[in-house]
DNA sequence: ATTTTTATGTAAGTAAATTACATTTCTGTT
DNA sequence: AACAGAAATGTAATTTACTTACATAAAAAT
């Protein structure tokens, strides 16, 4: 509960002048509150306004608008203008992140977008490359790669399955627990075990993770940090998608995973040296006689 | 070629401020040019300059900086910087985008994850909110959807079907071109057919595509916009991934098919009203048994 | 060589932001 | 309830920043 808080205000303070207004709300003087809200109403518009303008709209006077730039931390308005702008960059809607009930699809599709941009640039603040590094060390020396998730992250598995076999490793992707439970119980030094899931909390892939350990792989988790799977793990690449934001269905965090598995084939990729590239085109022109070519006939659109 | 240099540089200007710079350097007056130069070498100071210091720096006159801002479509100097401010704050190193062979993890984890931003925003401005309506339109009414994904397409396909059997309607992801093209030959009015495919030239979905629609089916195409698969499609989903970012494997773009399942599937829960999500959170607390909770005993880490 | 176009700078004017100071409003005390 | 002190807000002046109009210089074309 209060880990998850704590997650969130990172967040919050990660990303956003605009969350901080939000929360000091409260501790502002009556007219510095008006500039707050005009502020909060429309951001966008705030940053191209004038501080005249600005002040014209919340109803007080210039020099308020610029005692309340001043308390965020601004050296003054234009300064303070630069930082609502890169808030406002990063994407991220400060509240109301979340789709509701009345959206139109001019409105939810860009809330999903910018859940997703982020959730990733939480991840890439927040995940590490000395554990990246650490995580291709392993998957570098792999007699065996096996990549584990269940439910949405199935999908994810498949995919890193998909990225990995080019790496000339025998690589498996399991969606089900019998499967998954097997292929630990016969695991041994060399092999490494990857394992793919959000909350970290399923019971049978937590045990798993335990079994392939037991028999000596090298388990890698691609999680939330704090997880009952992250224990059982050798390296945890630690993800935690801010609350909310995946309401019904998984959605913005297998993409982080996702993104994860880039990295991390990226990594195996460049240990793997240059000569390897070449390894890589091949693979990639093995599909040029299954496709239609760019050049011709493509004249409309 | 003459089209992938046009999206190139689209994504340039929506993106990054600094990459157009960089691009039209070679198309700048001599004066432009030293301002341009002293912007690239520290972009950062130059969003906290005035136009006087930065003209001083550039060893040109004000006005030349002013009309140098125009260039880039931008109102004038201040707006200049706005745009600067916010390129910057994406994180999007303005050249390099790439991963290069010398790159380490502390350099190649935050360049794939910005990629992959970079990739989102661009399909989010991209993306016509009217199309994925249609899409909505059809899918709501579907008395069956197939999804179809080859390659890097299959988990994606996969994970669309993981998402829309919450819908109450017959789902089925297939990642195999002969099952793919039996259920396309089957299908009737009143089927949904999503095609998945980053090139949109791959001659069998193509075939299959049109078979489909043939059998009188709505194909929807989450595809490349001017590709031949595009063509056989009643809807098209465009996304084009920017060329040069998936080297040597699908990276980005299966990310961005993913984000537009997710719109897909909000668009589908929205249309079904909020008596809806109830049956949405019993599928969710379905899985309450299966893991382990938040509350207890996980006091580290 | 001359005209035309393009590039750049100067100087003036306008707009924006900040500061210093005055006024009002609030708070706590007698 | 009246008053002193403190805090908040506004007014007006000043400074700083930006833009425009125009002039000059450089380059290109005839």
């Amino acid at each position: 509960m209060h880990q998850k808080r704590l997650i969130q205000s990172e967040i919050d303070t990660l990303n956003n002048i605009l969350t901080h207004i939000n929360d000091e709300l409260e501790n502002l003087n009556r007219s510095e509150r008006k500039v707050a809200e005009v502020i909060l109403a429309d951001p966008q518009t705030a940053t191209r306004s004038t501080i005249a303008v600005l002040a014209k709209a919340s109803q007080v006077s210039e020099p308020t608008v610029n005692r309340f730039c001043k308390k965020f931390n601004t050296a003054g308005f234009p300064d303070f203008k630069l930082h609502l702008a890169q808030a406002l960059a990063r994407g991220v809607p400060y509240v109301n992140r979340n789709v509701e009930p009345e959206d139109t699809s001019d409105s939810y599709t860009p809330k999903i977008f910018d859940a997703t941009i982020s959730s990733l640039a939480y991840a890439k603040e927040k995940l590490s490359p000395a554990v990246i590094n650490q995580a291709v060390d392993q998957l570098i020396q792999a007699k065996q790669i096996l990549f584990y998730g269940l439910g949405a992250s199935g999908p994810v598995a498949q995919d890193a399955q998909h990225k990995f076999f080019r790496f000339n490793i025998p690589v498996t992707a399991y969606d089900d627990v019998l499967m998954q439970r097997m292929a630990a119980a016969a695991c041994g030094t060399g092999d490494v075990v990857v394992v793919i899931s959000y909350t970290g909390r399923t019971k049978e892939l937590v045990d798993i993770a335990a079994l392939a350990r037991k028999s000596g792989a090298c388990v890698i988790g691609i999680t939330a940090s704090a997880s009952p799977l992250a224990k059982h793990c050798s390296v945890v690449l630690g993800v935690e998608a801010p609350e909310d934001t995946d309401v019904y269905m998984p959605m913005t965090s297998r993409i982080v995973h996702l993104a994860v598995i880039d990295v991390l084939a990226t990594g195996v990729t460049l240990r793997r040296g240059p000569g390897f590239l070449s390894h890589l085109k091949k693979i990639k022109d093995s599909l040029k006689d299954t496709r239609y070519q760019t050049e011709p006939a493509t004249r409309q659109n």
